[in-house]
DNA sequence: CTGAAAGCGCTTACAG
DNA sequence: CTGAAAGCGCTTACAG
């Protein structure tokens, strides 16, 4: 007694529009090789019978799925949410559709993912960052998936990436940190294992340090993964140490949100008692009390920028074009020269 | 000369095997089907092939992709970045994969995107909140995809929806400010044209000032998008009215933060000249100067049961079972009772 | 428990 | 410009 409306195949259409299949193929594929009279025709049975294909049967016989997956840390940071959104809709406007994924920071389930990924028939891979394992870019070459890296930059670097320097972009807020007349100055990092872009962030301080004929080997660190209460231990835990430093600066945003929380429960007045920065440049930046010095990343930018790479790149148009994009300095009130 | 490595399919496997390509589909799919001695060698084969089956065959032939679709408004709202979050998590443990999609709170954008994911395959789909085109109602269930709803519950709705009562939930704090003194209540409201969420948000307010006796009419409302720079326009808009209100109820957080940042640039001390309240607690609710009194909820949680019940429907284990979560009123510093 | 074989719904050389 | 037909790589009744 249900009526089995059965969805309509290329064979329906074909048969309604008394023309083949293949006709009908080309009239959705490549309208061009079709006469004007023959494809009023088919269209009009496509349309009639409700017609989409079948995606299944198309990925099959094409080969291709118009997918293009992304494995990030989570969506939980602005700065990927942010990015991925960008790239998404880039790809939307270029008949792809997004795949996600996240890693929580586990290198291990990275891997795992993207494996299920490309089971799932990911046309293209995002990943983000350099550092993982040799086997994974191996697999990747040898199933020939094209992949961009992206929210890093290493010049000279053998996998295509779009992004910034790490590194660099922290090094020039360090600079600026101590031609503000700072010298005692202390971090709250990220995790650096399997990290590139924490690691650089790192290094680009102890750079900035050694320019300047300052010892690194003095700087606290702590390392904490990313996260506002971590951010809020971490900087407690620093003021335990010996000499108070004047200024702390944090691997992102989060971290020094944190941190500058527990200044004020512990009644430690920022900038007036001690500077703090960030990094990512992230909307809490501008609203927090007070606004966050940090180092401005295009995130939306990078991600409609990756968009376009990728597509071009699983279209054999490209081979993935390093793209180096810049960073820049945002000086707020959390910073303050030193008398 | 280039050697072209062909992916080994289900024949080669059989052939190494020495079995028929029915007995390797078994093995992968249900393994209790196949003896021990069966089993072992043929997934020796698997292994020593390193087969993996072709994603577009398996579709096509098992009519399912083991992928759900989530249509949001967007990812850079931190709330569908974190119910996302969880959302993708939960699925992934099912062992399936996530397709995204953003609209820009545009609904002609959703109808069309909710046919791309169907398009490409989705097993089940995830929209938010209950407003949309009954057109487009039917096409899901023609098409029969679950659909599952979240981030609202209306009480007796036809469509599954896993959520909080948005208008309740305004209500409550609505009648704790009006409690705590409370007579020259404004709101800043997101859009309500197509958005049942900010409509709830505005309805539970008025709910509450008729609750209390008060002329809901007699309430200034600004209606704009959710973004912190509309939250500070609207707020210092809000100022130039007649009566300066004693309290001004936000949408959202995002909303709030806006009006916040306003209100410290005007030199209006909040809640000392006038309280603020957001609607979300998202984590910048903790952060903010001072912190915001606002509404709690799960998006986690809310994340993470749509996922299960989604998978459940898509599985045929269940129909759609709605399911109402609480949220909860979190009073902080930027809400002063009136002496 | 296992196999032979049909069928899933497309695309695409190959002819004409 | 169009069609007949093979082929993509699986799954799954149906037998045995």
């Amino acid at each position: 007694m249900s009526s089995v409306r059965t969805v309509p195949t290329l064979d329906d259409v074909a048969r309604k529009a008394g023309v083949s299949t293949a006709t009908v193929s080309r009239c959705l594929n490549s309208p061009e090789r079709v006469v004007e009279r023959t494809r009023t025709k088919v269209m009009r049975a496509v349309e009639d019978l409700g017609y989409t294909p079948n995606f299944g049967a198309k990925v099959m016989a094409a080969k291709r799925t118009f997918t293009i997956g992304a494995i990030i840390p989570t969506m939980e940071n602005a700065i990927f949410a942010r990015g991925l959104q960008a790239f998404q809709e880039e790809l939307h406007a270029r008949g792809y559709t997004l795949l996600v994924s996240s890693t929580s920071y586990r290198p291990e389930i990275e891997a795992e993912q993207v494996r299920a990924l490309v089971a799932r028939g990911a046309d293209g891979l995002l990943l983000i960052g350099y550092a993982r394992h040799p086997d994974l870019y191996r697999y990747l070459r040898q199933r020939e998936i094209p992949t961009l890296l992206a929210w890093a930059f290493l010049p000279g670097a053998d996998q295509p990436c779009i992004g910034f320097d790490n590194r660099r972009s922290m090094q020039a807020l360090a600079n600026k940190v101590i031609a503000m007349g700072h010298r005692d100055i202390a971090m709250i990092s990220g995790i650096v294992e399997g990290n590139d872009r924490a690691e650089g962030r790192r290094q680009g301080i102890i750079d900035a340090l050694l320019e300047n004929g300052m010892d690194p080997a003095a700087m606290p660190i702590i390392e904490t993964p990313y996260d506002i209460d971590n951010g809020a231990e971490a900087f407690e835990q620093l003021l335990r140490g010996g000499t108070r430093p004047t200024v702390v600066m944090c691997g992102n945003d989060v971290l020094a949100a944190g941190a500058m929380r527990r200044a004020r429960e512990l009644g430690i007045s920022v900038p007036d008692d001690i500077s703090i920065t960030g990094f990512d440049d992230i909307e809490l930046a501008r609203i927090l009390t007070p606004s966050l010095t940090t180092v401005h990343v295009p995130h939306r930018e990078m991600g409609r920028r990756a968009a376009a790479e990728l597509v071009r790149m699983v279209e054999h148009e490209s081979k993935g074009q390093p793209e180096q994009l810049d960073s820049s300095i945002m000086l707020r009130d959390s910073l303050k020269r030193i008398p």
